[in-house]
RNA sequence: GCCCGGGUGGCGGAAUGGGCAUACGCAGCGGACUUAAAAUCCGCGGGCCGAGAGGCCAUGCGAGUUCGAAUCUCGCCCCGGGCACCA
């Protein structure tokens, strides 16, 4: 079996730059990715060679109920998806990247045994296509459906294994309907509500502005008008009710660090009290939030946001009520911008009342300012000038005691009761505001001395007793509001009834269609309410004469459940099959733009969250992994139409192919960073895979009929040829290992010193062991240049590398048994020798003292310490 | 201001648990082939000194820990991102 001596040269080997016809040798050897990608993308689209089914679906069939074998069916199923493309023109560069990655993930998977559902759909949904119909007049629809072909096509030339028999898009009313079925379930539990809010309205083009429609400026991204804030009716979905879940849940998934970090950010949880104030002239209770009930005793005002529903009603009658009236009309209309801007000067207006501060029964004076949000905790606070930045400058502002109640940690001044004490002018001294933790002052006898810890839950206890408070936790998230002023996107299933009020759509008269309209002009109103025959309905309760709900909702509710209906595409009966899901779900590698993180990622989970309280879904988490890919540049800089930085993906790879575009891009550098496009990059990239076609091409000739699985049989009959192996498997294990982490760009790497050494050496070893090594280059390079690696490896092996299996790496020709052993004195390498792999330290402590340039730097030195690091090094210390 | 990333040749980057800094690619230089060019192939390649062997210096800056630091610790500078009146 083992062919001892060595492998003769192959006589037919024969340089292949020779001179003689060289020509033609060229024309039969060129790498024309053209027709190999287009073959090879045939092949795929004949014979559905990504499509999976599913299995449950088929052992329902047969055995009636489904649930054997769960846990089997687990192990080997996969779940890769990509973020859902929104479908405007073109794809762009970022598309490419987010598929390659996706793609090579997809590809290693099956090919370790894996049943890899892989899908694709658009999110049809959206406002640029409704802007374009408003310059052009063409259906948002029809813009749409061109735009979905145009990335098809272009999916379709980049080779990603799409299981295409799921596509999907969010405007089809078969996907749609569902999403109305899921608002109806969240409307039914009472996740899904009304309630008049400030929207962004552009006075210009007279329509509400979606929050992304609003530029940094505070101006209207069409037509730069300043926005305004207007109060309306708006529909949000009640995801502060999930917040806890949302922050503690984030534990269990396997997400990039800083994304788990923006999304605790963006949750915001404080843990504190809330402290009733009583305003004893109206007999009405006001509780505030505070997270330093500590400093509850330096509370020297109160003040209400202007939204504050109460804040009208304590200024009447007093002589106030006319500023009061003013500050909150003015506040009301301000922009987000301008009033969230922390630096602006404290304004604000007393309400000429008091409220009683409950630890000390204080008389303190009530204000309202627009540096108290509504939003937050209950739209008042107490305020602690002394320690609080915001409450200081106001105090300052309005000449407001500052009382000092936390003395700094260990400065002495505990004692110094009275300090601090007194109008505004008084606070500068002692370097206040001081936010800081630290000892408590100026309080009451029992909490003075305490630390602000110990201080903390001492009075939280003491409020619960007295019934005036109790330890709380407050959110910054906000509820999801998902009502859209617009037409192209989902209706909102909903019917306004004379008689039985807010009627939901029954089930089975979804779904609600998006009628046509022929203007989509902004009049001042949603442009559904102009389709006066669609809005008047019947109610579905009492069959008199109703009206539809004419908003549409956020294309993020479209794109937070796609994932479940891949599982189950074509189910009309139901937006899944249970059996489907507990296939597929989780997804087990999400891949997508950071610019995602929050948003997105948080709907989704609110949904999946929601979803399975209701019973509909089985888990909690829709995605187990994330990977976030980064942005790709232009010359450094972000491209657009605006600067001429685009690289269109369609023309590279109509210059150079789908591989060399898919490759380079994982090549140029981590995925997870920013890359800068360099075409000169990408030329390297293609005359790599040139090399490596043209050499396999060659080989193919020389070494005869291709020969089955690469591997079996071969031993090596020389030394070149057993370098050449072990560097093969050297290849197999540092792939490998490089897909486990996303280090695509190492791996590519990996692949071309394979190839180097091929051909280094391809006169030194023979045709069988050459042909091994460069069917191993192929089918490691197959997840992200699989045209050209399908073309070699079939060439090469007769096989379809597809349905090859991962190679495994031999341990044994991972390791040698000599090794250039690193020789260092005083830390500084000095020489290199052999040193066999089972050398004892005394042997090698030995080797590195005689090496010749070692000894040179020993003359006249006393080894004071020697270091054996077995494998690698001997470090001699000197004198 | 707070919280994350990141800073390595001319350029993109590599170095996976403290152990040969600069893998792989680009650009560059030299050579082969060609009437020539392109393409292709072979070779060189951090800086300084040296004829060479070799030596010294070098991973943003400064300290520290260690036999040994791109890697760990502390301080500082610069770049990118997120949050930012959230009580």
């Amino acid at each position: 079996m083992a062919r001892s001596g060595s492998a003769p040269p192959e006589q037919s080997t024969r340089p292949w730059n020779q001179p003689s016809n060289l020509r033609s040798r060229m024309a039969a050897h060129a790498y024309d990715p053209h027709e190999i990608e287009s073959r090879w993308q045939e092949l795929w689209a004949r014979e559905r060679t990504w499509e999976v089914s599913n299995e449950g679906a088929e052992d329902a069939l047969q055995a009636g109920a489904g649930d054997l074998g769960d846990e089997s069916r687990a192990a080997e199923r996969s779940y890769v998806l990509e973020m859902l493309p929104y479908p405007s023109g073109e794809p762009h560069i970022g598309h490419l990247k987010c598929y390659a990655v996706g793609d090579a993930i997809a590809h290693h998977q099956r090919r370790l045994g894996l049943r890899v559902l892989h899908p694709m759909g658009y999110d049809a949904f959206g406002l640029p296509a409704e802007n374009h119909a408003i310059r052009t007049g063409v259906h948002p629809r029809e813009s749409t459906a061109e735009s979905i072909v145009s990335f098809q096509r272009q999916f379709r030339s980049w080779g990603i294994s799409i299981d295409w028999s799921r596509e999907l898009a969010t405007d089809e009313p078969s996907y749609y309907r569902w999403t109305q079925w899921i608002f109806l379930e969240l409307f039914a539990a009472g996740l899904a509500y009304r309630k008049e809010a400030a929207v962004k309205w552009c006075p210009k083009d007279q329509t509400v502005l979606a929050n992304e429609q609003v530029t940094a400026e505070g101006r209207c991204e069409r037509c730069g008008a300043l926005v305004e804030a207007r109060q309306l009716e708006q529909w949000f979905f009640r995801i502060t009710d999930y917040a806890e879940r949302l922050l503690s849940d984030l534990d269990q998934i396997d997400w990039p660090e800083h994304v788990k970090t923006m999304q605790r950010n963006w949750i915001g949880r404080s843990e504190g009290a809330e402290v009733t104030f009583r305003c004893e002239q109206l007999g009405v209770d006001y509780p505030v939030f505070t997270t330093r009930p500590d400093t509850l005793f330096g509370a020297t005002f109160f003040v209400m946001a202007p939204e504050h529903p109460e804040v009208l009603r304590m200024a009447a009658g007093t002589e106030h009520e006319q500023a009061v009236q003013e500050y909150v009309n003015r506040a009301l209309n301000e922009t987000n911008e301008e009033r969230g801007n922390a630096e602006k000067p404290k304004t604000g207006v007393p309400l000429g009342r008091t409220v009683t501060n409950p630890v000390n029964g204080e008389q303190i004076p009530v204000y309202v300012a627009d540096y108290v949000l509504m939003e937050y905790g209950t739209g008042a606070i107490m305020a602690v000038p002394a320690h609080d930045e915001r409450d200081y400058a106001f105090a300052r502002a309005f000449g407001l005691e500052i009382r000092r109640v936390i003395a700094p940690p260990g400065d002495g001044a505990e004692g110094s009761a009275g300090e601090g004490e007194g109008p505004a002018e008084a606070g500068q001294a002692v370097g206040l505001p001081y936010t800081g933790d630290g000892v408590l002052v100026n309080s009451r006898p029992d909490f003075d001395g305490l630390r602000s810890r110990e201080a903390l839950s001492a009075i939280v206890e003491w409020l619960d007793r007295e019934g005036k408070g109790h330890a709380s936790v407050n959110y910054r998230l906000r509820d999801w509001l998902v009502s859209r002023q617009r037409y192209w996107g989902t209706p909102i299933p909903i019917v306004y009834c004379p008689q039985c009020g807010t009627v939901p759509v029954p089930a089975d008269q979804l779904p609600v269609e998006l009628p046509d309209i022929s203007d989509y002009t902004p009049k001042g109103r949603p442009p559904l309410a102009a389709a006066e025959d669609w809005v008047a309905t019947t109610c579905p309760t009492c069959g008199g004469s109703a009206r539809r709900e004419t908003d549409t909702m956020d294309t993020f509710v479209d794109s937070s459940w796609y994932f479940l209906r891949y599982c189950d595409p074509r189910n009309e009966r139901a937006a899944w099959d249970h059996e489907a899901l507990a296939e597929w779900m989780p997804v087990d590698q999400y891949i997508g733009g950071v610019e995602h993180a929050i948003l997105h990622l948080m709907y989704a989970r609110f949904f999946c969250k929601a979803l399975a309280d209701l019973g509909h879904l089985g888990f909690q988490e829709p995605f187990e992994a994330l990977f976030t890919q980064g942005m790709v540049t232009k010359d450094g800089a972000k491209m657009s139409k605006s600067k001429g930085n685009v690289v269109s993906p369609a023309s590279i790879v109509e210059r150079m192919g789908a591989d060399t575009a898919r490759c380079y891009i994982l090549f140029v550098g981590p995925p997870e960073q920013d890359a800068d496009w360099s075409d000169a990059g990408v030329e390297g990239v293609h005359r790599f895979l040139g090399r490596l076609w043209r050499l396999a091409a060659e080989t193919a000739e020389t070494a005869g009929p291709p020969a089955g699985a690469a591997a079996e049989g071969l031993n090596p009959g020389s030394p070149a040829e057993e370098a050449l192996l072990r560097k093969s498997h050297w290849a197999i294990e540092k792939v490998g290992s490089d897909l486990r982490r996303f280090a695509f760009n190492t791996a590519i790497a990996a692949v071309m010193e394979l190839l180097n050494e091929c051909s280094r050496e391809r006169e030194q070893v023979g045709a069988q062991m050459l042909r091994f090594a460069l069917a191993t280059a192929a089918s490691l390079l197959f997840p992200f240049a699989p045209h050209v690696s399908a073309d070699i490896y079939e060439k090469l092996t007769g096989r379809r590398v597809w349905e090859e299996p991962w190679p495994r790496a031999d341990a044994n020709l991972l390791e040698t048994d000599v090794y250039e052993l690193v020789c260092q004195v005083n830390g500084k390498l000095r020489d290199r020798v052999q040193a066999s792999a089972d050398a004892s330290a005394e042997e090698l402590k030995e080797l590195c003292r005689s090496a010749a340039n070692v000894r040179v730097h020993l003359d006249g030195k006393e080894i004071v310490k020697e270091i054996v690091v077995p494998g690698k090094l001997v470090n001699l210390v000197v004198r």
